[in-house]
DNA sequence: ACCTACGTCTACCAATTGGTAGAGAGATTT
DNA sequence: AAATCTCTCTACCAATTGGTAGACGTAGGT
């Protein structure tokens, strides 16, 4: 037990709210798979939609986290771009139940949708002032940011999750597919990215 | 009672299930919103997964009927491009359950996605054919159809179920903004499709 | 008139759900 | 040493879960 009861039980809850839902996770189920009783659970977060907040809360940390850090590097146009989606591929194979989670609290019905939001809101506002910037200094393809941002956003989250499909389709996901996923994406990205009066340095 | 039971629960379960899920649906809750009681659903479908299978069936099966009469319009490059994105935003509107349905299906630890895959497959397959046959003619930008097929699903699956996502960063869903995302996306699309003219810089 | 099939219902049931109450063991403080 | 605090546990509980058994009424077919 080298981690702390608290942080073992939103571990947990994470990968499985990320996989296989909120409601499909009983505090029972959750219990057993760390060895513990449900009461224990139930001592660290007063209920169940307590733990599902925490496990959000949890999870928009380590998100903004790798984006403030990915960010902060300064770079520029697409190539600022291309390193956000290459993070979010890492994040996809190392930590798919985190971008699970976030499919999970964007459900249409979902509640805890604002929660994630607002933590995430100022992150977002970063990245929407970067297109802004980028667009005004030539290097991005000039239209409205926050669009761009979503399209961006369903895209590579929806690249990245939904291995099932591309599983369902035939194609195993190795890791040369997802390499291939990825490079196809960022060809994608940079065709629509692309600054419109070309002769763009790149 | 226009509709017989047994499509009633069809409908009312493609509802619960595509906008709260599987796990979260009752067939106590089910029955209640449909006026009668949860008997009367296991006498026409045998438990509730066995609903849950009928509802991808009938899913899947509208889905391909729509995709198949937009294809056989016979629409070349682009253009069909933009009829098939054209024809998920209708749906993303008007029957947005069905798309959410497919999300709760393609989720990592869905059991069903199998049985949706082996019904939309022909359809997948035959997309992946006219991909192919545009890229022979230069009509399409030439890369491996199979990824660029993924990458459009699942953008304009994200984009057209996401709504949640934009509400949430505080733009509104409304009539206006659901035509700028797709036309946004389009612009996307076209820009990511466009046949490669020339000179490989980049 | 009788029988059968069909569709919906009431009556239950065992298992599971999230949650409460509080005991008890180990530390730490007083 | 006594008291308090921290953490995990056992023992329950009421409500809900998916599902079974079978009664009841209606409609046709004979």
């Amino acid at each position: 037990m080298t981690q702390p009861t608290r942080e073992r039980i939103l571990t947990a809850a994470l990968r499985a709210y990320g996989t296989d839902g909120f409601a499909a996770t009983s505090l029972d189920a959750l219990a057993e798979q760390l060895g513990i009783r449900k009461q224990t659970i139930l001592y660290w977060f007063p209920s169940k939609q307590a733990l599902f907040e925490a496990v959000i809360d949890a999870a928009a940390l380590d998100l903004v986290k790798l984006f403030e850090a990915e960010a902060s590097r300064g770079l520029t146009g697409l190539d600022q771009v291309e390193a956000i989606v290459g993070q979010v591929f890492r994040l996809a194979v190392r930590r798919p139940e985190l971008l699970g989670l976030v499919r999970e609290v964007t459900r249409p019905g979902s509640l805890s949708v604002d929660r994630l939001a607002q933590q995430v809101a100022p992150a977002f506002d970063r990245a929407r002032n970067f297109l802004q910037r980028e667009m005004d200094a030539g290097r991005l393809h000039r239209s409205d940011p926050t669009m761009l941002l979503l399209s961006m956003y369903s895209t590579v989250v929806g690249v990245a999750t939904e291995l099932e499909v591309q599983r369902a389709m035939g194609l195993a996901p190795t890791l040369r597919t997802t390499v291939a996923r990825r490079q196809e994406l960022i060809r994608f990205l940079r065709a629509a990215l692309a600054p419109q009066v070309q002769r763009g340095r790149n």
